[in-house]
DNA sequence: GTCTATATTCTGATAGAC
DNA sequence: GTCTATCAGAATATAGAC
């Protein structure tokens, strides 16, 4: 299931610390936080950053790595389940995904605009146990497609499409909402009817 | 056509800076380019940006709001004719768009990074002409549906995963990199065969 | 562990000579 | 218009008292 770690009840200062950077930094980035916005958000001492977390982009660096690999993580955690059929995983991929967003809307952008500055050195500490998930997933994929389900013999057209059918709204929701006058519950009306129409989508893409 | 500012030559002062603002602000972003780098990249003095532009933060506005502008009227432009079918619609913006960010594929990380801070002060100064070009494609968008080729109703559904499909991968390029081992090259050539998928793709969506 | 006060550094902007 | 030198402000980090 995929779980938000946003809404851990925090106990001490430390914990206290992290939270309050979470919020600030999904919201601002860490170029616009000062410090003094993570003390003020969790009412603790602006000192006490520094004496947890020796620097700014310590803390940075450890709540983008825990962002980070939670979403990758929750995608290939269905990915290499074997028992499941693909149609299924995209259901509970679209569905969880979507809901999980709504409820923490900044992350997509977040993640995005971050990883412009220092992709390598970051993507790098992250421990990534990709290969079996895509090995797993890869082989399921290529059988659908021997079998004639599936016609576009890439998955990572696939990959692309179904991610970005979901993510890709929420990333230019800016835009999308001046755009055509939407309020934010408008917007997420309109993300809770591709909870329903994404699979359709991606199966009869998949077809063709 | 779809035409990039970036490969004007700059003659004057003024524009040797606003190609240098450009190129700078695309790759870092508003927060991390120092006036110091645009003079460097520029080869002209510091004290002359403030001269020309005054402050960091107008020469900024007047890069993004350009990009933007010229990044959507380049959509509507394509979808107000009303001489041309959807079906050739789609594979025009796909193709040109493609190219287009190929060649420059720092915008679509730059425009959603930027947009983050200040959506509504900056989009309140586009001069957006959305309205025509919204009705007559809807218009166009609405008949296909009652005539059966379309299925899905709504033309909003339609545009972002059009625009999705095409944009996102260059959004998530460092991600996908990564995870996939692809090389620079790998990754365009993905996005080569998506020029001629994604028309597939979108027209067999629409039908489900 | 927590606080106040301060040192240090970085960077946008400008004064003033040419 | 262009340059050098410098100022002013902001923000991270730390020293040192409690």
């Amino acid at each position: 299931m995929i779980q938000s770690k946003a809404l851990k009840k925090p106990d001490t200062t430390e914990e206290k610390i992290k939270e309050a950077a979470r919020i600030v930094f999904y919201r601002k980035g860490y170029a616009y936080t000062r410090t003094r916005d993570i003390a003020e958000e969790s009412g603790i001492n602006l000192a006490l950053i520094n004496y947890y977390f020796r620097s700014k982009a310590r803390l940075f660096e450890i709540i983008i790595l825990e962002t980070l690999s939670s979403f990758i993580e929750s995608i290939l955690e269905i990915l290499i389940d074997e028992q499941t059929s693909i149609e299924t995983k995209i259901q509970i991929i679209v569905s969880s995904y979507i809901d999980l967003i709504i409820k923490e809307p900044e992350i997509p952008t977040f993640i995005v605009s971050e990883l412009r500055n220092n992709p390598n050195e970051l993507l790098a500490k992250l421990p990534l146990r990709h290969k079996t998930a895509r090995s797993v997933f890869s082989k399921q994929y290529k059988e659908a497609v021997d079998s004639g389900i599936i016609k576009e013999p890439n998955p990572l057209h696939f990959l692309m499409n179904l991610i970005g059918m979901i993510v890709f709204p929420f990333i230019a929701k800016p835009l999308l909402m001046k755009a055509n006058n939407l309020n934010i519950s408008d917007f997420n009306q309109l993300m809770q009817e591709r909870k329903k129409r994404i699979p359709i989508w991606i199966k009869a893409m998949m077809d063709a």
